[in-house]
Order: C-alpha cells, then sequence, then structure tokens
DNA sequence: AGAAATTTGTTCGTATGTATT
DNA sequence: GAATACATACGAACAAATTTC
C-alpha cells in the first residue's frame, strides 16, 4: 500500500480512536509529517483526500482542524454523484427519493415546531404568488422547493435520513424539472401538490402527510418520463 | 478560491462536459499540470482529492484514468461514514435500511435470476452449518450475511437504492451487530429470518419478501437497541 | 496600528519505484 | 534485458493569510 494511503488510514484511526475528535486542531504540518515518517507533500495530500471526504478543513495561516463530522456535512458529497448521472441514472436517485421521502414527511409530522409550520407557509405564499407572474423566474422556484423539502425532511428526527434525501437530488436535476415545467398547469399542480402536504403537517396528520409526499415525488418522477402506458407502449 | 480547488472543479467539469469519458486516460501529470497553469504538487492534491471521491483512479508506471463513475462505486464512500458513527448515529443508519431494504427486496423479487437464487440458498446452508458449530466463527458469518443481502439488492434493477443501501451498514457495524449476538437463540433467529426471506423470494412473492426483509431489519434494529416498552416505563 | 511569528498554500527540482515497449 | 514513460515520494524555498505581541 502506498504511503499516502497508510496515512489516510492513520489519521482516520486517529478520529475512529477519538484520539482526534471532532472540531479539534491537527498538529501543524511539519509535526504531523514527522510523526508519521513522510515528507510535508506527502501529508498534504493525505490531508488533501480527507478534506475530500469532509472529514478535515483547512484553514490558511491558522491551521488544519477535524470538522463536525455530521452525517449532513459528510454525506452532502453524494449531490456530485447525484449530478454526474443527469441522463438515464437521475431516475434512480428519485426513486430512491419517492421512497425515503414519504417515510420522513410521515416523521416530521409530529416533530416539526409549529414555528417552522408558519416558515412553510410563506414558502408556499411567495412561490405561489411568483408563479402568478407571467414570466415565471425558475431559478427562484427551484429555491423554494428546495427550502420546502429540506425544511420538512430536517425535522424527520433522523440526521443521516435527511442528509440521505437531501442529496438524491442535486441542483442539476431540480433545476431540470422545474424548467422542463413549460405548461403554466404543471406548475399549479406542484404547487397544490405542496400545499396538501402542508396542510397535513398542519393537521399533524403522518399517514396523509406520507401520501401526498409520496404522490409528489411521484408526480415528479412521471414529469420527467412520461409512464409507458400513455404513449401506448406494449 | 483556492488553487487546487479551482482544479479539482477543473477537472469535474471537464467530466461532466463529456470530455474526459469513464475509462479514458488523463494526459501526464506534467502536461495536465500546464495545461490547468499550476504546479505538478498542486495538480497532484487535485487529483488526490478525485482519488478520495472514486472518480479518478491511477496506476503507478501508467498513468491516471477516470473510473467507471457507476453509482455502486462513487457512492461507497460512504460506508466510511457509517463507521464514524459507531455510537449513537448508528441507529440512524439502520434506520434508513429498513425503510430502503425492504423495497428493493420486493423489487428483487421479480427480478432475481434463478441461478442466484441457488446461490441464495447455498450461502443459507453454509451459515447454518456454521452456527451449529459449538465455537461460532462470527467472522464468517458477518461475512455470509453482507453476502446474502448484498446478492439480493444487486438485484432490485436501480444501482444507486443498491449501493445506498449496501453502505447504510459498514463493516464496524455489521460486525457489532453479530458480535452482539451472544446468544444461540438469537443467531438462530437471524437465521430463520433470512430463510424466510429466501422463501419469498423463491416464490416471486414480492409483498411476502417485503414484510420479512421488513421485519429482518427491524430485528437487527431491535437487537441494538431495546425498545424501552420492555424495560419498564418513560 | 504595526511588526513579527506561525501556519497553510504553492512552486520547483530531484530521485526512486513501477509498468510498458 | 534495456530503454522509456509515468506516478510516487522527498526536500527546500517562497508566498499568502492569520494570529500574536
Amino acid at each position: 500500500m502506498g504511503v499516502i494511503e497508510s496515512a489516510v488510514d492513520t489519521i482516520k484511526q486517529m478520529i475512529i480512536d477519538g484520539k482526534l475528535r471532532p472540531g479539534q486542531k491537527l498538529p501543524v504540518e511539519k509535526d504531523l509529517a514527522e510523526q508519521l515518517g513522510v515528507a510535508r507533500n506527502t501529508l498534504r495530500e493525505a490531508v488533501r483526500a480527507l478534506i475530500a471526504m469532509r472529514v478535515l478543513q483547512t484553514r490558511q495561516g491558522d491551521g488544519t482542524y477535524v470538522t463536525s463530522l455530521s452525517p449532513g456535512l459528510l454525506l452532502d458529497g453524494m449531490s456530485f454523484v447525484a449530478d454526474l448521472h443527469q441522463d438515464a441514472g437521475a431516475m434512480e436517485f428519485l426513486h430512491v427519493r419517492r421512497i425515503l421521502e414519504p417515510e420522513a414527511t410521515a416523521l416530521a409530522a409530529a416533530r416539526i415546531p409549529d414555528a417552522d409550520l408558519a416558515v412553510l407557509g410563506d414558502l408556499l405564499d411567495e412561490a405561489e404568488r411568483l408563479a402568478a407572474d407571467s414570466a415565471v423566474d425558475h431559478g427562484k422556484l427551484v429555491a423554494l422547493d428546495q427550502d420546502f423539502h429540506s425544511l420538512i425532511v430536517s425535522h424527520c428526527g433522523n440526521a443521516v435520513l435527511a442528509a440521505v434525501i437531501q442529496n438524491m437530488s442535486g441542483r442539476t436535476v431540480r433545476a431540470r424539472i422545474w424548467r422542463g415545467m413549460t405548461d403554466p398547469e404543471a406548475v399549479q399542480r406542484t404547487l397544490r401538490e405542496h400545499r396538501a402536504v402542508y396542510r397535513a403537517l398542519l393537521a399533524r396528520d403522518a399517514e396523509r402527510a406520507r401520501l401526498h409526499a409520496a404522490l409528489h415525488v411521484l408526480g415528479v418522477e412521471e414529469s420527467l418520463s412520461p409512464p409507458s402506458g400513455d404513449a401506448g407502449g406494449e
């Protein structure tokens, strides 16, 4: 095994063993390199690999630190994967989201605080105002859409579940979904579905919330790839 | 933004734009560094970051190549995240698996080829032979358990779904689960659950498979953290 | 406010191990 | 087996940013 990989594993192990804790500062490059018996340039490549995994973080002139290691942070490299497979694979990501998001929405029904329910209402109002405009700003709609789902899912009580869902639809895919809604009716339908989920949450009705969330993601899926039954399949 | 990050983004963009395709060889370090206007060491750190993301792969004496970029490959960095949260967070990963695995198992019921069903049977037989032994080899049981679930899930028809499930239970967690089964009865129960899933797949019964898979993962979850209801009040 | 010390960022040069031809 | 091409690794130096005095 290469020297760099060994250095990466050593640092990883130091974290797993608790010798390096979240937020803690690492020894300076010169010292750590000597401690691991490698050159500074070699250590830097190891550190760079861990930075890519969101495990470490560096600040020039200050030092290198262990990140919070929260699932939300460590799992958000997945969105790049989702963006890479914009073409055929996008459906597979969306399918995973269709399985997870209804469950997370149901869980959130019992946990989301009233204050955030109010925020959800505001987001919906703003989206509907935007959609009513003649020149629809797709960019802002995408952002509002993301905020809406993100806020709900973040209250499911499971940070891993929230992070995975969040990354199953990268920016590119989300943007493509809304861009595909040239039909104003499609936009209106999406907003209606959002409001249905919102009302279920307001009523603290987990099962209604689950069903509406499922229906919504399924609708998005079908808008990307119309079911073959419509076009006269086999 | 730093020079290294720019280099990483440039290479990423080259892949997204199709200028670099899966399996393709990159220019040699010297040339690529010059093309990006950075030093060789700097380029190496950028490449190292992309290697950590499983996007690139290097072979000494040969060159640097773009990987297959398959979801299964790119998402398998998550298992490290799962291993990092061995303590409290492990339950959250398992919960996600409980949501996804029943669905994947149900999907596999219609797709898994007869040949692999036979392999599943062999895996079960071997596991039961191992469990009958007085000195149970937990290491081998863990491996068989992983093979069993992996084989089923790999036939769900969705590579992303399969990869996410696969990484929701890292080696460390899986090992801990089996190590925790000091009670021979617990091992037997797990094997019975496996066989129930297997029989449902044999019958190509998706709904039965889904339920047995859900029950199985739930059992694992509860073995790790007994439900509070059993041990007395809240 | 400003200078010095500290730390990461970046570059160049060189030597070595490995795979291909 | 020899030559070539390439990644690997090391060492030294300077630049840029931050903290400290």
